[in-house]
DNA sequence: ACTTCGATTTCGCTA
DNA sequence: TAGCGAAGTCGAAGT
């Protein structure tokens, strides 16, 4: 990894058009091609960079250019697209060179896949007696989340969400208009559970007669944990 | 900014948890607080981050750690949220730090605004005769893109996408549903109109009596320039 | 290889 | 300031 600080002025042309003017950056040049702009601020996004696999060269600026300050010009040039991104170097501040090998990768937990089997274990959140019918339920347009049967065995079609917003409602209608269409099935309810819920999803899902139902996941893994140590 | 080259292991604690095993990698410090940690290689995207505002405290690792070989510990706390990213540091390679100053940020052209404004500008991409009502035609449960007229001047719902997907076919299904309650509109047609779209977007807009259009962003850019190049 | 869907998404606009 | 849609989204998992 090759790190650059620059006083120098981007411009990228591509699926759209975009410029940086002259200002002091980090230039990260990665071991792929790739090429990053930081600024010192902001999130974790660049300013502006050139996706891998990608090839970078290193030129003179012409006349024009050399007059205004450029001493240098790097060419980013996409390998697989047209996309080109391109550096005016105007001053370096710093320029240096790092081996760092090939990185084993980051270990998550916590995420949507988790929240699912959670509720799958604790379905009695969504009501006294309810019991889990299948995780991961196929539909001709795709898999449920969950199909559940209340204490009357009801069945109910669960679609789990961290963040609820609308476009979970609408996948879940989808669900159960095919679902309700089955006679075995029919009549089945709809559920929308997830961690928090957006007042316009929360609208249109009630809107339909789909229930909302928060997940606490500190509580479900708290309740999780205890569960583990029981056994 | 301060940039360290490090043998680090890095763990994340938050909305989810995270680690990452002990390797080579580089530590971004910027200016209000947030830390990158990034590899080799991947996209602009790190391995792990912490979002500003945040403070990095820099301490001496406990015994056990010490054995290890652990020689720094950092600890970033988010000043927000509880979350917390901590990098058990064992070799340092390179520190330095630099003065980059706020920078002036980046000029976007090509989006779905511009998508937007040249159709609106060039209505007769749409049909024959055809003429703009308005851009943004505000309705209960949000703005439409454009509402046009064709030539024998019936109402047309125009959903613009740089990328046409499902779920732009359900947003224009729901303004049309509603706008076609109003009997001052009533009937209202749909047009879906974007650079690509995907074909079980397409099936599905169909389907509703709904009409796709491909948009050539080159030609109605180039078309644009022509124009103003007239007056 | 292609498609679909989530994300510690982040970013930007609007009400 | 909160909410909502878009992104040069990226990345992983399944088909």
């Amino acid at each position: 990894m090759r790190l650059v600080i620059a006083r120098c002025s981007v411009d990228y042309a591509g699926r759209l058009t975009a410029h940086l003017p002259l200002a002091n950056r980090l230039l990260m040049v990665k071991a792929d091609g790739s090429v990053l702009v930081h600024s010192d601020g902001g999130s974790y996004k660049p300013l502006n960079w050139m996706s891998p696999p990608a090839k970078l060269t290193v030129g003179a600026p012409d006349e024009s250019a050399a007059e205004v300050g450029v001493v240098e010009v790097w060419t980013v040039q996409s390998a697989k697209t047209d996309d080109r991104l391109i550096v005016n170097i105007h001053e370096v501040m710093h320029d240096s060179n790092h081996e760092l090998g090939v990185d084993p990768g980051l270990v998550k937990d916590g995420v949507e896949a988790h929240l699912q089997k959670l509720l799958a274990e604790q379905v009695n959140r969504l009501g006294e007696g309810w019991s889990l019918v299948r995780r991961e339920y196929m539909t001709a347009i795709g898999p449920v989340d969950l199909l559940v049967k209340d204490a009357s065995g009801g069945s109910v079609a669960v679609e789990i969400k961290r963040r609820g917003e609308i476009d979970g409602v609408e996948q879940l209608t989808r669900y159960l208009e095919l679902m309700n269409r089955d006679p075995l099935l029919s009549p089945v309810a709809g559920i929308y559970a997830a961690q928090e819920i957006k007042p316009q999803a929360r609208v249109l899902a009630e809107d339909r007669g789909i229930r909302c139902v928060i997940l606490d996941y500190d509580e479900m893994r708290g309740l999780d944990d205890v569960e583990h140590r029981l056994f």
